[in-house]
DNA sequence: ATGGTTGAATGTCAA
């Protein structure tokens, strides 16, 4: 089983690349964030046409996800489900072929302080809560999506300069230690070590992803019966190195 | 020193 995850920056302006990626890879799930669009103008029938279902949770113009697999998803929830915390396309759940996949865009944060901060920050500790109500550690589990987090000094080109920034902050580390804590591994440390891996470069830097300054906070996190599954989590560069890319690329893990 | 790019929407914000 082939998994996958791609912040899209628009599903729509990505339209072919993911086309493209989903017919030469062929994954049985893939995971969109930052699809930017809402449920009823997403491209549901591109992907149908490739035998996906697509299980959406998107808004207008910003954020967005989306879960394309090929066996039917079951149990579908949009957001967290309390009816309190805002519903605002970051996170959707389903169950696929008995494995749970969450797919999550985690907030930005802005800067170190600012309201947006406060707010990943918060949703953070509310994402811990979240896997330790609905779900068990011996699950089949897997979360995956746009952490925003690089998580140690060899995920991100400058960790001395970055450190103590937006997501590269020891109070994102806390929280993402704690929702590790339920029972999740990192898949890529897995199977790589050290630094210079990134799944995203920053539009901004000028030269930025020839000069290889990016951030590796695209992750998939496994509970333990499926990292025991997996043989290979990879990080796919061809999708960035494409004509009008996505500032992130596609990581992705077989099973 | 606060630049630079992209997408959605058409103001300007978010990343």
């Amino acid at each position: 089983m082939l998994v996958a995850t791609y912040n899209a920056a628009s599903v729509r302006a990505r339209l072919d690349l993911i086309l493209e990626w989903l017919s030469e890879n062929d994954p049985d799930i893939f995971a969109i964030q930052e699809t930017k669009v809402e449920d009823d103008k997403f491209p549901r029938e591109d992907f149908e046409d490739l035998g996906y279902h697509v299980a959406l949770h998107g808004i207008k113009a910003w954020n967005g996800v989306a879960t394309l697999s090929k066996v039917e998803p079951t149990a579908v929830r949009a957001g967290f489900g309390d009816g309190i915390f805002p519903q605002d396309g970051r996170i959707i759940t389903c169950q696929i072929d008995g494995i749970w996949i969450i797919n999550t865009y985690v907030p930005n944060g802005n800067t170190v302080g600012s309201e947006k901060w406060d707010y990943k920050m918060k949703w953070l500790e509310r994402f811990a809560l979240y896997l330790q109500q609905n779900f068990r550690p011996d699950d089949k589990l897997l979360w995956l999506g746009d952490i925003n987090i690089a998580p140690t000094p060899d995920d991100v080109y400058d960790s001395v300069k970055m450190r103590g920034k937006v997501g590269h902050h020891p109070d994102e580390f806390a929280r993402l230690d704690r929702i590790k804590a339920f029972g999740l591994t990192d898949l890529f440390r897995q199977f790589h070590q050290g630094a210079g891996h990134y799944t995203f470069w920053d539009f901004v830097l000028p030269r930025g992803y020839e000069r290889n300054l990016g951030w590796r906070i695209d992750h998939i996190y496994a509970t333990e019966p499926m990292r025991t599954r997996c043989i290979r989590c990879e990080i796919d560069r061809l999708p960035r190195e494409r004509t009008k890319p996505s500032d992130h690329t596609v990581v992705l893990a077989e099973f």
